[in-house]
DNA sequence: AACTATTTATAAGA
DNA sequence: TTCTTATAAATAGTT
């Protein structure tokens, strides 16, 4: 909505990403709010963002829209009540598990290894991936040696400068 | 946003407050959605109008990110814990959250993402790590193209011979 | 539900 | 992150 129209998919560049995380969702939070205050709704809003931070917003208290929202959505559930608290726990470790078996067998595989069930496509993908990767890498440490540089010149110049003082 | 201003406060007839929650609660919806694509945010909203009817989006799973909200509002939370066999599951859990932020990060930083905060050290180490990785998957490249020039030789050879014996 | 005059949100740039 | 500004999008009141 602005200069240009935006796509709606995912934003690669992480930076750019993150700027319009920040606007969208200050944006969201606020329309949230009018609609709840306006409209005399109740209204709960959780973000997390792709870092994992969250955002919260509650019209009235969040635990109180959860479990109103529990009750409503489990008049069409099926599953029986008896151990449900510890089989959501359960399911709920087991899930994390996985989604840490995930990341890390994709980070051994960008370290090359167990790469034997991986199609040709999949490593193509992955070779596309570590070549952005590493010429990222390269950009930015070359840039932070241009920073050291920079900060050098400036340190050696004010010492050249305090010599000369001294001199006359 | 219209014809004229609407000031934020509850809008006082029913029929009125009905129809601009009808058009406010489309837009939000729509909001949330484009933030969880644009951004790669975990999105939930969960709305009930004045009337107790219920809508609700979720990027991924509703339950999954109330779970995720309940754990992390736990860890600032004032709720007194009866029982010690919940604090337990929660640090184990919290712990595995801790362990799948880590490689998440790691992951980015492989794509060349959040690379602000690093040493020119850990730097080299990251360029050291994708060349390897690198290498590697070029090699299990080629090796995977070796073995299907080998693969479609045999068969042609097959083939062949086939079509030699049924000529003879 | 459709139509627009306006207000708001926001993408890009600084 | 905050500000600015041109433009896209949402929406209040009307039909």
């Amino acid at each position: 909505m602005a200069r240009e129209r935006r796509e709606i998919k995912r934003i690669e560049s992480a930076a750019a990403r993150q700027v319009t995380f920040s606007k969208r969702r200050r944006g969201l939070f606020k329309k949230a709010e009018e609609l709840s205050v306006l409209c005399d709704a109740d209204v709960a809003l959780i973000v997390f963002s792709s870092t994992g931070k969250l955002s919260q917003f509650a019209s009235s208290s969040m635990n109180e829209i959860i479990d109103k929202y529990s009750t409503h959505s489990k008049n069409l559930g099926k599953t029986d009540q008896p151990a449900l608290d510890l089989n959501l726990e359960h399911s709920k470790y087991a899930n994390l598990n996985d989604q840490l078996a995930e990341a890390s067998l994709r980070l051994r595989q960008m370290r090359g290894e167990e790469l034997e069930g991986l199609s040709v496509d999949e490593l193509q993908q992955l070779e596309k991936n570590l070549e952005t990767g590493l010429h990222r890498v390269l950009q930015t440490k070359d840039q932070q040696f241009l920073e050291q540089i920079i900060e050098l010149h400036r340190k050696v110049q004010l010492i050249a400068r305090s010599i000369l003082k001294s001199l006359f």
